[in-house]
DNA sequence: TTAGGTAGTTGGTGGGTGCC
DNA sequence: GGCACCCACCAACTACCTAA
């Protein structure tokens, strides 16, 4: 099946801007352009359509009249091989339906008639009773961006002659020949208000587009296509169109961007409107006409170049709306980020002060201070001891010595009826202790810390209360030796008459046995769990050095 | 003299607490 | 959470004391 004929609408580029017919066969460039398939061609074609793409294109020279078209009549068969004029242009819309290609450009050329009037109506772009109901954008702009500008130019019903009528069918294609009626429907131009608007139109005057276009038509097939008379040509040619009207309307109202990337849209029919009135009506005055003409077509030019200018306006808007909305949300985040940076600092300077709160009351506590004060008293005193024995002999410096030592341990004695002392730290914390309760429990817990006070581990580990050996030890180990019994006395008296006076409870010296023996099985059992890890140790040694 | 009660020692176990 | 340490408690055992 040969391939159908598709008609292009283009605009001459170079100084006329005027409008004209061709076929396939007068495409050029790109050189390859007929040694692809048919569908290959449709692509390329609808990639040019609003891409001001400036191709060359097999034109005779010069035309006539802006109207001007090629003959029509050739087929795939029979395409003209004749090589005409290569002219500058580019392509408005295309179509297998050449009715459509000439109602496009026809609607593209208003009638002189009503050309200055319409000169005189015309508003700016930016107006917004000229955006109203042009089928630009639909999507809200950005704030602070302003609405797209719409390129409608008020168009009017125009002849067509019978010539460039002929064989003509109002049936839109595609470039996609499986989708006709979507893409027929998607094909509805700017062009297509206007035609509503001159098609729906009896008169002479614009009209609105009604707001609810009604439903498109079935799809017409190609084979529908057959010449028309010329005699029914205008009120047929009305019908079609409003047909066709009715079918791309809808979609049109949906389409919504003059920027369109869908060639179908044939968005350059927005901006390329050319008031070029049709070659029917320059007869009356041929060259008024021609040059309202030509000062039309560079008008459309302009006002094309400025509708592009004016797209790209938009689009630098838009970014510039965009990098703003990227600042303020980085700025929005720096700010939340140095938020959240100040609050991590408080809480760093609050675990350092609590920290610092936590050592303090550390090195506030008495048990420690007493025990850090011991020793270090004990390091104190070995240290003037040695210093007196080397450098002073003398009977007196000992003595004061040992009075000033005394005096800064500040021991006391535990009971007044024996001589054993101890440190009145020391003492404080034990009958703290004493003071909490009456329990045994409060009791072994005095009697632990003066017996501390007295003795070091070490000591109490090897020895016990009444120096008898174990009866469970089978092993010949001696026996331990006995505490000094007037320190256990001492304890103990002491231990009764706190608990008398402070408890005023009256316990048996007996009572105090069992505690001071449980510190001793105590603190024996943390010495010999401590030699048995140190032995251990030593085993692990000798085995990693074997 | 001997049987029974008491005191003391030891080993084991489990809970609580603090540190890393 | 794991570990070490401390402490309390219990059971087993034996020496000592005392009354019969």
């Amino acid at each position: 099946m040969a391939d159908p004929l598709i008609y292009i609408l283009v605009t001459f580029t170079a100084k006329s801007g005027e409008l004209g017919i061709g076929t396939l066969e007068a495409i050029a460039v790109p050189k390859d352009f007929h040694d692809q398939s048919f569908d290959h061609q449709l692509e390329q074609l609808k990639g040019f359509i609003g891409t001001k793409k400036v191709i060359g294109i097999n034109w005779p020279k010069f035309p006539s009249n802006p109207g001007w078209n090629l003959p029509v009549q050739s087929t795939t068969k029979s395409r003209s091989q004749v090589q005409h004029e290569v002219r500058s242009c580019k392509v408005i819309s295309f179509s297998e339906d050449r009715d459509v290609v000439v109602a496009v450009r026809d609607a593209m050329v208003p009638p002189i008639s009503v050309k200055k009037a319409v000169a005189k109506k015309s508003t700016p772009k930016s107006s917004a009773t000229q955006k109203h109901g042009t089928g630009h954008k639909s999507t809200s702009p950005p704030r602070n961006l302003p609405v797209e500008k719409s390129a409608t130019v008020i168009r009017k019903t125009m002849g067509i002659s019978e010539e460039d009528m002929e064989g003509l069918d109002c049936h839109l294609i595609t470039g996609e020949n499986e989708d006709k009626s979507d893409t027929s429907a998607d094909s509805s131009l700017d062009h297509d208000d206007n035609q509503q608007r001159f098609f729906s139109s009896e008169s002479e005057d614009e009209d609105l587009i009604p707001p609810t276009p009604p439903p498109p038509p079935m799809k017409r097939k190609r084979g529908d296509q057959s010449f028309k008379s010329s005699s029914d040509t205008k009120s047929k040619r009305n019908s079609s169109h409003n047909k066709e009207n009715s079918s791309v309307t809808p979609r049109r109202n949906e389409k919504s961007s003059a920027k369109n990337s869908d060639p179908q849209i044939l968005t350059s029919l927005d901006v390329n409107i050319v008031d070029t009135p049709p070659s029917s009506t320059t007869k009356e005055n041929p060259k008024r006409v021609q040059d309202e003409q030509w000062t039309e077509l560079v008008d459309a030019e302009f006002h094309g170049r400025n509708e592009y200018m004016d797209q790209i306006d938009e689009l630098k808007k838009e970014i510039s709306f965009l990098n703003e909305q990227i600042r303020n949300s980085t700025f929005d985040l720096e700010i939340e980020r140095r938020d959240f940076d100040d609050r991590i600092s408080e809480k760093d300077a609050t675990i350092l002060r609590l920290q610092e709160e936590v050592k303090s009351l550390k090195e506030m506590n008495p048990l420690a201070l007493s025990k850090s004060l011991n020793e270090g008293l004990v390091i104190l005193q070995s240290t003037l001891e040695t210093l007196t024995i080397s450098q002073l002999n003398s009977e007196q410096s000992r003595v004061q010595l040992q009075s000033e030592s005394s005096r800064r341990t500040n021991k006391v004695k535990l009971h007044k009826d024996y001589d054993t002392t101890i440190n009145q730290n020391e003492l404080a914390i034990a009958v703290s202790y004493g003071k909490s309760g009456s329990k045994k429990k409060d009791m072994s817990k005095m009697i632990n810390v003066i017996m501390e006070a007295l003795w070091d581990r070490e000591f109490m580990s090897k020895h016990s209360l009444t120096g008898k050996k174990a009866p469970t030890d089978k092993s010949n180990n001696p026996a331990k030796e006995a505490l000094p019994k007037d320190d256990v006395q001492a304890i103990t008296s002491f231990v009764v008459e706190f608990w008398a006076t402070k408890h005023k409870l009256a316990i048996d010296p007996s009572m105090v046995h069992p505690c001071i023996t449980s510190k001793l099985l105590g603190e024996h059992t943390a010495n010999k769990s401590r030699e048995k890890l140190v032995v251990e140790d030593d085993d692990d040694d000798q085995q990693l050095q074997q």
